[in-house]
DNA sequence: GATGAATGAGTTTTCATTCAT
DNA sequence: AATGAATGAAAACTCATTCAT
């Protein structure tokens, strides 16, 4: 009962560490340190440094896919367009930690690809987020864009900008960025109101496009 | 004398490496076999791994300032925009490999700012494109954002264009990417022209705001 | 729990290979091989091997400090001064391991100073050492001397005694050089009868003065 | 012509670095740097890293020999007990970089034993050093001591001062301590006037017992 | 005489992991 | 649940020395 709860007290010691050193400059006994727990307790609660780190990302990877892939069930593509860019931003800002945590391991994960637990709670909030990005792409106020593009269109200065945060090089505030970006990338996705019929047929078109998968990495 | 460049036949191999398996998967010993030098040779050119992925970073930043950053000296706005798209996407694709590792190493190196060489690359590449911001924050034609917002919409596509495209998730062909990516970011920054002289104070005003900056990191 | 006491054998496997082998010619393979531990074993109880060699240190001077500088409380002059020389000598003869390897880091580390716990055990060896040559500068009995050299008369002969014969090459017995130095070094210290009451003020003065004290080597 | 005189700049590059690292704690490298002269160029004029510090021992033991073990032809048992007191203090304050290189070096090259020259110096110095202690041994006027208790007397205060001296503890100045250690070493020697005769014979026999010689270490 | 690139064996050190208590 | 001693393979790094120029 001294410590209530060694578990969780071992993940946010990795997390912080995983943050402030990287993954691979993390070492068990850092963990250990951070912690106050000892390295037996480590292992007894995680398979390893890895599977500490998985648990990170998919605890992360849930949060995320509850709150940054919500938009109305039946909004216009301005509304959706920006409620995903609320969503990205607002969810990032509430769980810093763990979305630094995610943009670092990005490239650095190849095994997570065995973990199936990881696989399906990253399957499933890649895949509600393409749903909601091809139905974007089908619609006629919608330039005629592949999907790949669109998603630039939306998250990509959303994107941009938390990760200029994350360096300490945003200088405006949160909800001047949301507003302006929101804006922003409407306007660069909607369509012309006369050129809206003419075009509709093509982007139904590149949004069927297949989308080419190598591999599933983190995030 | 049978080797003529030595150094530089290091840097490729660990690059290479670095890509293939990760900056902390990589063993001096990969790199010693995959460049066929000697581990003594390393270090006589290098001060270990870390200082090698430094050279590697310089090295990048080097030749993306000069490439990236190169926007036609009296444009317009609209070819401003255009020009950096166009140049970041085309960087990158032409130099992939140092691209991905510069990706990677964004969030890796919290050591690099002790190396003043590097913070000299890197504070000349981050100036120059600073500059180009501010100027177009400056333009009447465009909206009243600051530089950083700017940066993200400009940027920010084109950046997850490509991080997308180096996980093999992008289904666009590079040219269709800049054209679409450049022409949305125009429209994204671009002032409806009933709107532009009544703003253009205001665009100015925010184009001073100050850029807080805490820390140099790559990229 | 096969090995009750892993610390303690890997000191004294180190201290043996320090001897026979110096300390930059040990390595910590030697190490390894002479205590039967493991490498791992070696760097869970100590920071390197320069941490090996100060714990070495520390646990002679705490032997030191406790044998050879324990004088007769209320004893004469000369009474005080045989048991300096002879505490010296008996400790280094009944420790000569230890001796000689503190004779040997003497002027091999300048490290030692940063190390709080060695310097806590160099300053109350030092202390008690001082406090008792101050006492002795500062009898009417002895010539009027400052505090550095009556310890060079005083331990200096014995010190180069001992120095000789850990080169092998003093031919007198402990017992003879017990005696005879002690003897000697009290006639060098004493003043003649007559002259004791005229100088003892010179002496006080003498005493006195502060020992300029630059860095904390070992012993 | 640019550089007058590439070995002793070497030599004294390299005793400098002895001094503040050690023997083993100096690399080639460290002398390079500190010399200014290429690797190629040390190995040119020496055969290595010890043979640099043999070189120096050389160098220090041919100068001792000549200023420290100068006694006057037929001076009397004070006179040479106090003669050798003042050239061991002279000679060590005004070579005091070398001579605390062969303080340090005293316990640490059991290689030099390989080295013919190094021997033929160090042989002939201990052995006039020798010659004197014997003689004094033999003197009526002093105790019936072994020759190695001689010694300890005589040379062990002057010693032990340029020790502390060298570890920056010493409080008194060079001139004092000459002339005070001087004058003790003499009374710590010297047998009472009426004692002379009687003991002189037991002198003789003592100052004939041979000196074991177990190893011909530096100094 | 002078240079510095090249070598590679040997050394120190790290660290994930196991396991008896 | 918790502990921390023990492990050893694998990694980083050192450095005296050689040699072509």
């Amino acid at each position: 009962m001294a410590r209530p709860n060694t578990r969780q007290i071992i993940l946010d010691a990795a997390l912080e560490c995983f943050l402030a050193q990287g993954f691979t400059g993390t070492s068990i006994a850092d963990i250990r340190v951070r912690s106050g727990a000892s390295t037996g307790s480590i292992y007894h609660f995680f398979d390893g440094k890895e599977d500490l780190a998985l648990a990170l990302c998919a605890e992360g990877l849930r949060s995320w896919a509850q709150a940054a892939c919500v938009v109305p069930a039946n909004g216009t593509p301005e509304q959706i367009v920006r409620a995903m860019v609320t969503g990205t931003i607002t969810w990032a800002l509430a769980n810093e930690p763990l979305h630094r945590f995610m943009m670092q391991s990005e490239f650095l994960a190849p095994t997570a690809a065995q973990r199936s637990d990881l696989i399906d709670v990253m399957m499933e909030a890649r895949l509600s987020q393409e749903r909601i990005l091809r139905s974007l792409a089908l619609s006629s106020q919608v330039r005629p864009l592949a999907p790949d593009l669109i998603r630039a269109l939306v998250l990509g200065p959303a994107e941009a900008y938390l990760r200029e945060r994350a360096h300490g090089r945003a200088a405006s505030l949160p909800e001047e960025a949301i507003a302006a970006l929101g804006e922003a990338a409407w306007q660069a996705l909607r369509l012309p109101d006369d050129a809206q019929h003419a075009l509709a047929p093509a982007a139904a078109a590149a949004g069927a496009r297949p989308v080419r998968r190598r591999s599933f990495d983190l995030v």
